[in-house]
DNA sequence: TGAACTGCTGAATCAGATA
DNA sequence: GTATCTGATTCAGCAGTTC
């Protein structure tokens, strides 16, 4: 089965990912409520004599309904989910612990914990405990065997100066302009997450033309997020006035040109050279020797594209590691030939035969 | 009872502390293990091997034992809290989410989770996940009635540059002098924690003369920052080598008036802000274009917050060296993008980022 | 004396394709 | 499923040495 980009479904999460088909989504982000609906039934003002045991009953039942539906949901998004996807799930103390064990009991494999760190957190007005500063998403693959879920390292580097992406994000809340307002000029849900928020857990986790689920769509920041950045996105959401709101906010997102969406991609991406190539190019020859960068280690290059130091032969690699005695090598960049200019490193050769290479 | 300032008891901690008669202490730290489950072995990119988390005490059968093990010593730790006190829990994605949940059953009250935001952590070596630079630590109070949990609000504004301190805590790891060595040079303890990270537990949840247990003592950091803060401390650990090394640390402390105390660590880092935020944050958009101040030179913004002169992509630092043949250029000061009133350099736009992130 | 450089290290669930 | 092979991959801070 394949989706249309753009789908909503009004009506109970569970009930509608059961609908869909196994196995059929790349990503599922999820914003779950966390109204624990305490306090009200717990507070006992009299306070003549509170039984503790009670209580912790109390507290007890309160929390395993929550348990109970975490679980249903989460079981509901695992099916659905293909085996190389991977989910996230954001939430505050109240009730991410829950959510975290939920995750880790019905199989799922965390990747990593990630800290949403506001900017401009609302004060705790009463001063009686930290401000509370931020929010945490789980990001975990369907299994933990399950090795090949989408990550874009070198698209997160750039976009974080060259340096690899943190566990933890600067993001200010989502307000003003971007935040959706109701007819009376009040905001229009509760807990709208900052299109920003959405646009580095795309980015980093999938790939254009991927389909994005929301089981809590709301007023649809995940299908803004994706439709800018050319995915495809199931939203699902009980509340027709929220569905209003984001089928008018969507409408309104202008896609990046297909072409414009193109990263900086990964290196282990790029079509595999083998030496020998290098050498039935003409670029190197039988009997060239090829020198380690300081020099105290030479090779002499082999017509099969095996080199030699001495009576050792093997690859450019497995011989770099035993002249260094180094559990693994990079023959590529360990490796190199002199040029007028001195030594460079035999990657750059290797560089020359891809750029030839007929674009894919 | 009443007890010395300094105890420590060696033995299994749920032992030890129900030996303790009940009521008795005013706050708990634990840093119990966390349960990692490293795989093989891991190398760095230079082939040196990262000194992993191997200790027998950090190893359980699964999830089950290990929640076992955590609801027992939560159990036996809230039985010789007061009612008025409180307890700090520290862990990672690995084992605080069961962490939070058994706190949660068994009556406590959350109050904040905390981020402890490395300022030096370790990188991912392999590219494969978001570098894990932060752990969590839950604060609760033994339950939700007990309202009467110390909070020194002020001192902690204070110490804050008189802003509000908030739940994410900017701390470098403990290292250097800092951090105990054995006699052959080796780190003692594999997990110690910074004693800026337990000041601020302590400065902002005990009084003076408070008395704080600590289950999972190792080589003595709650006890170190205890005595220097004028509170007394009952450590529990199991290890005599680690006992060892907290007593000959901890007779060397020094206590000192907490109004000479410097909070350490207070001061915020100032994050960068990436080029790829701008993007992020929707000042820029993909397919946008870039032009050198005479407009010689023009390039694409990509969605990651790399830029493209034809074939060429990298950061705008780069990029920009690159098309005027420099070894280096500013790109924040080099690339402008078009406004109503003519060209206007990017950096503008990271003043507006700044400018909306007052307490990045 | 100080700047520059080299080496080491920290709670880590750390590769992917092919045979 | 296992075994083998290619070859990609790190940031901040401290200590010790060199220039």
């Amino acid at each position: 089965m394949s989706f249309g980009p753009e789908t909503i479904i009004q009506g109970d999460c569970i009930e509608a990912m059961n609908a869909l088909p196994e196995k059929s989504v790349d990503l599922i982000f999820a914003d779950p409520p966390y109204n624990l609906q305490l306090g009200g039934d717990l507070l006992r003002p009299d306070n003549s004599k509170v039984d503790a045991v009670d209580d912790h009953w109390d507290q007890f039942e309160s929390f395993a309904a929550y348990d109970k539906f975490t679980r249903e949901w989460l079981k509901a998004a695992r099916r659905v989910l293909k085996d190389d996807g991977a989910i996230w799930v954001i939430g505050s103390y109240h009730n991410i612990f829950r959510v975290g064990v939920a995750v880790q009991d019905l199989g799922f494999w965390i990747l990593n914990d990630v800290i949403w760190r506001k900017t401009n957190p609302m004060p705790n007005f009463k001063g009686t405990r930290f401000a509370n500063a931020h929010e945490t998403l789980i990001w975990a693959s369907k299994s933990q065997n399950a090795k090949r879920y989408t990550f874009n390292y070198d698209a997160l580097k750039m976009a974080n100066d060259e340096v690899q992406m943190r566990s933890d994000w600067t993001i200010p809340l989502c307000t003003g302009e971007e935040r959706i307002k109701g007819a009376d000029g009040s905001k229009a849900h509760p807990t709208q997450k900052p299109e920003a928020l959405l646009y580095r857990v795309i980015l980093s986790t999938t790939k254009p033309g991927d389909v994005i689920l929301d089981p809590f769509f709301g007023v649809g920041t995940t299908g803004a997020a994706a439709k800018r950045l050319g995915r495809k996105f199931i939203g699902i959401e009980r509340e027709a006035e929220y569905i209003e709101h984001a089928r008018t906010r969507i409408a309104q997102v202008t896609p990046i040109a297909p072409q414009d969406l193109e990263m900086t991609g990964s290196k282990r991406a790029e079509p595999r050279v083998p030496f020998g190539v290098i050498v039935e190019n003409g670029l190197l020859h039988p009997g060239d020797t090829l020198y380690c960068a300081k020099g105290a280690h030479a090779a002499k290059v082999r017509p099969d594209g095996s080199i030699a130091v001495g009576d050792l032969t093997g690859s450019i690699h497995k011989i770099g590691a035993m002249v260094q005695s180094a559990p693994a090598c990079n023959g590529w960049t360990y490796w190199h030939f002199k040029t007028d200019a001195g030594l460079a490193p035999i990657d750059v050769l290797r560089a020359q035969v891809r750029a030839a290479m007929p674009h894919a």
